[in-house]
DNA sequence: GTTCTAGAAC
DNA sequence: GTTCTAGAAC
């Protein structure tokens, strides 16, 4: 069909079909190791309505590093299919992108996008990438990334580049994301030099992109204003109700055409937190209750808010929850510019209520999981795959009272969109019996809980709203503040061993259903052995109570259940223990376990098993991450709950013996250590019954039972 | 949780 | 060349 050679030393010939694609792209990036060329591609990629290829040198082997000439045929292929390509290596001297720009002809521009970024940011980055390797990366990518930035060559238009984009901070950068993924399959962009290099460059479109308001804006996804499309409520109330009295409803008009009308310019800096009602949709809690909880909440916050705001958002004017909220703001006389309510949607809050907030809350699940219904399924839904992966990279979990701090990918639709920069996610209490945790209206707990989600909430927020400009301006001095690294994440890998993970809930909930494996059973507790024994002896208590996925969840109500599961244990090691007297058992929780449903190690501490393979899993059992027992029964008894040691650290720390506490290499070396080490165990294990050996030995206290 | 494997470490 | 680990994939 098409005629052109693919050989990239000859120009390919445009035919006239071509002519109505428009003219291809060939993009290099240019930039040292880290400099966020690949992310700079996936985001562009990500959202933009023109076909792209990456064409990655590290990668283009099978996954493999590849070699120029795979890349210059690759590049030559997709063009011939019809698309534009990145290429991604570093291309930092002329000669490396001579043969890449000779891609171009009448139909293929040759662009050249620079990400020259300070040294250091790259370094610290390549630093991140490895810091966890413990290895000494940091100081040998340093060397190389200074070598290669001391020999770059910056690209000419000289050099065949009909367009060149300069990025000197990540605010450039995320300009040009916005510029190239704008570009639709029959755009072209401005030729010449673009950024601060060249001082005749014009201002780059993304950031004026940016700040023009959204509807304006020419991205792919906008839409002619069709206001029968939307679901909301919004769309029946066109005006939220405004109060006279001091506390009010932020008077906004909602028109039929979703155009933002801004409350005021200066507004558009304020540091401001939407959050809706906490626990009173699903989760079931007295309305009266929760809104007098956050009106003292508010109330405690509002002398260190500064200049920061809080809104309270819901989708309907006839919220019971707002009129509530307002009516108790307003005999306490609570600033109303610092605190309102506002009608609407909380992921659409700028562009179809005209409110900016740089901040937004989710009601989220203990997992930190999309779905659901109700504020969470909105928010993960309108704010794409980079919150999940940018959730899960800092949290696996979250229990009630708590919040977690998020800073949003620029990559998000809701960072473009909506200027939402951070979403944090918060648990309030559950009052609703067909959901995990619920409290069985104990509203005393209850409300401590929900009390605790709006302080952590708030905290998160000012946390944010102190170290950050709220919205990007137009000046160009932006702080970057720590959380702009955090872009960094790139974000599509998803999680799918959900099938393992539930396997010993299976068994928990119906033991019958796994005869085989299970040791014994009762209402409360089943006992299998661990399927993958990390010792000679090594067994599981699980709990059969639902919505008790792990040590996270547990609160003094389940203390009965924690000594049953210890007896249990124990019953089991005097078993063994009359089998082989040699043995020592340890019992114990993973502080962040792997598999759902709350469950007891009881694990013989010669720990001689093939299973145990990984630094990982000697570390889970003889680390601070391996919780006691009798620890944690003593930590919720006198605290309402066990200290979780979630540190990765921990299960990444040298090999050391659990005996005598000498450092070893490898694993292999570890286990012939171990075999032979006849040492005492630390003193620390020896008290309170943190070990269980065959008799009361001298020197080791006797057994803690729990009756 | 395990398995697989590239590439680092030796 | 062989051993070992970390990380991806499942």
């Amino acid at each position: 069909m098409e005629e052109m050679e693919i050989d990239g030393a000859s120009k390919p010939k445009a035919c006239e079909q071509e002519k109505e694609k428009g003219k291809r792209i060939v993009a290099l990036l240019v930039g040292a190791p880290a400099s966020g060329k690949s992310t700079f591609c996936e985001n562009v990629m990500r959202a933009s309505s023109r076909p792209w290829v990456r064409i990655c040198q590290d990668t283009i082997n099978n996954g493999k590093s590849g070699s120029k000439p795979q890349c210059l045929k690759s590049a030559a292929a997709s063009l011939k299919e019809g698309k534009s390509v990145f290429i991604d290596r570093c291309n930092l001297v002329k000669d490396q992108r001579v043969d890449f720009v000779k891609l171009g002809g009448a139909e293929v521009e040759v662009h050249a996008v620079v990400l020259d970024l300070p040294a250091k940011l790259c370094i610290s980055r390549i630093a991140k990438r490895t810091r966890h390797e413990g290895n000494l990366q940091g100081g040998k990518a340093a060397a190389v990334v200074n070598r290669m930035l001391q020999n770059k060559e910056l690209p000419k238009l000289s050099e065949g580049f009909s367009r060149i984009t300069f990025c000197r901070n990540e605010t450039d950068v995320e300009a040009a994301v916005n510029t190239y993924t704008a570009v639709g399959p029959l755009d072209t962009l401005p030729r010449g030099c673009f950024g601060q290099k060249d001082p005749n460059a014009k201002t780059q479109l993304g950031i004026m992109k940016f700040l023009k308001r959204p509807h304006e804006t020419d991205t792919q996804d906008s839409v002619p204003s069709q206001p029968t499309e939307e679901k909301g409520p919004l769309c029946k109330t066109h005006e939220t109700v405004s109060s006279s009295s001091g506390m009010a409803n932020q008077k906004i008009k909602v028109s039929e055409d979703p155009v933002p009308v801004s409350i005021s310019q200066d507004d558009s800096d304020v540091p401001t937190l939407a959050f809706p009602s906490i626990s009173t949709a699903d989760f079931q809690f007295n309305l009266e209750k929760a809104s007098d909880i956050i009106v003292q909440k508010v109330e405690e916050f509002m002398d260190k808010l500064g200049n920061a705001r809080l809104v309270l958002v819901d989708l309907t004017e006839r919220s019971k929850i707002l009129s509530l909220v307002r009516a108790k703001a307003a005999e306490k006389n609570i600033d109303s510019k610092k605190f309102f309510t506002f009608v609407g949607d909380i992921c659409q809050l700028y562009t179809k209520g005209g409110l900016r907030c740089n901040v937004i809350a989710n009601a989220a699940n203990w997992r930190l999981k999309p779905g659901g219904g109700g504020v969470n399924a909105a928010i993960f839904n309108a704010a794409g795959a980079a919150l999940e992966t940018a959730t899960m990279d800092r949290a696996k979990t979250l229990h009630p009272g708590n919040a977690l701090v998020v800073p949003l990918p620029s990559t998000s639709p809701l960072y473009h969109k909506e200027g939402v920069t951070h979403v944090i996610h918060v648990l309030g209490p559950n009052m609703n019996p067909n959901r995990p945790n619920c409290l069985d209206n104990d509203y005393i707990k209850g409300c401590k809980v929900l009390e605790d989600a709006y302080s952590s909430l708030f905290k998160g927020f000012l946390s944010v709203a102190n170290t950050q400009v709220s919205f990007p301006r137009s000046s160009g001095s932006i702080s970057s503040g720590p959380s702009k690294l955090e872009n960094e994440i790139s974000g599509t890998k998803t999680k799918s061993w959900a099938p393992c993970l539930q396997a010993l809930y299976n068994i928990a909930m119906q033991p019958e259903k796994h005869n085989k494996q299970v040791l014994e059973a009762t209402d409360d507790i089943v006992v299998i052995n661990d399927m993958y024994p990390k010792a000679k002896r090594h067994l599981l208590v699980l709990t059969r109570t639902k919505g008790l996925d792990c040590l996270a969840d547990v609160r003094k109500e389940h203390l009965h259940l924690l000594k049953t599961m210890h007896e249990v244990g124990l019953r089991w090691t005097d078993k063994f223990l009359g089998e082989d007297a040699s043995l020592v058992f340890r019992l114990g929780y993973h502080s962040i376990p792997s598999m759902r449903q709350l469950h007891l190690h009881v694990i013989s501490q010669d720990l001689d098993s093939k299973h145990l393979k990984h630094k990982k899993h000697w570390n889970s059992f003889t680390t601070a991450f391996f919780r006691d027992s009798v620890d944690v029964i003593e930590e919720v008894d006198s605290h309402g709950k066990a200290t979780i040691l979630d540190d990765n650290k921990l299960l990444s720390m040298e090999l050391r013996c659990h005996r005598c506490r000498s450092a070893h290499p490898n694993i292999p070396r570890l286990k012939s250590h171990i075999s032979n080490c006849q040492d005492p165990f630390p003193a620390e294990l020896q008290k309170k019954g943190r070990l269980v050996p065959a008799q009361t030995n001298s020197g080791i206290e006797p057994l803690t039972t729990f009756p």
